[in-house]
DNA sequence: TTAAATGCAAATCTTTTGCACTGGC
DNA sequence: GCCAGTGCAAAAGATTTGCATTTAA
């Protein structure tokens, strides 16, 4: 998913709302703005992103915070990204890319994709297809 | 991790537990005879182990189950496989490799790893090092 | 004998849901 | 005004933990 090319935080999220069709509310709003606002990708956990949202102006709950996140996931505006068994990430970039995972903090950051390539990637079997592929790369601090 | 060679079930299960000196508990031996003994790789969750357990002679508390898969994969016996943001999958094959995971049934399988190959993985940020590389590839039923 | 393992139930943590209320369109 | 969206609190799962009891070495 491109972000939005406009110049202000508020008409980014607009434009980022509306390229799907998804009411513009005010919690919706203020939580866009806080994901892509600054036009930059972003991995956020729905407990950070209710943590960052605690300091603007607009009230925004925990269930919507999460509802919210899967209602853009189902858009998709987000992608969700599963690599801690008790956490959930959602990544504004939704183009497929390979993840750094930092196991001692639980930080998700991107991984540079440019020219990572698999071959001969296992086929799915004959009544599947591939949805997506995975890449999680774990790290231990040194 | 190569499974043990031995001839019986209850043989294999016991090395499996001794090649990294757990002790072989009435729960411990139960259960891995229920995920090595006919000495073929498995995927398992807490739940799934624990069910099959009902079905033994020994009893095993769902708890113990959860206490046991985590000292097996502390142990390095097996490995957790994170992959559905809730649930952990553990399996009993520890070398790296790809997974299928069917997003229909929330079934994990082994993807066929021969000839796969990534190239150009990002590397590892200064301070840090690669502990594992998971790939996990989503099937959707067509 | 003694430290490790177990069982149970209660606690914890993340995420979802029911329902009455609010607010875009 | 209508219906999607929201807030809250309660529910639902998955996993863990505290503590008394059991057991392998």
């Amino acid at each position: 998913m491109t972000l939005p090319q406009a110049s202000t935080p508020k008409a980014r999220s607009t434009q980022w709302l509306a390229q799907k069709g998804l009411r513009p509310t005010r919690q919706r709003l203020a939580l866009a703005e806080l994901l892509v606002g600054d036009g930059k990708h972003r991995h956020v956990t729905a407990e950070s992103l209710f943590e960052a949202s605690q300091g603007c102006a607009e009230t925004v709950s925990l269930a919507t915070v999460y509802n919210t996140l899967r209602a853009f996931c189902e858009a998709g505006l987000m992608h969700e990204i599963t690599v801690d068994g008790n956490k959930s990430y959602f990544d504004t970039n939704t183009s497929e890319h390979p993840h750094f995972f930092w196991e001692d903090s639980g930080e998700l950051t991107d991984a540079s994709t440019e020219r990572m390539e698999i071959t001969n990637l296992p086929s799915a079997p004959a009544d599947a297809e591939i949805a997506s592929v995975d890449v999680v790369i774990r790290l231990r601090r040194t």
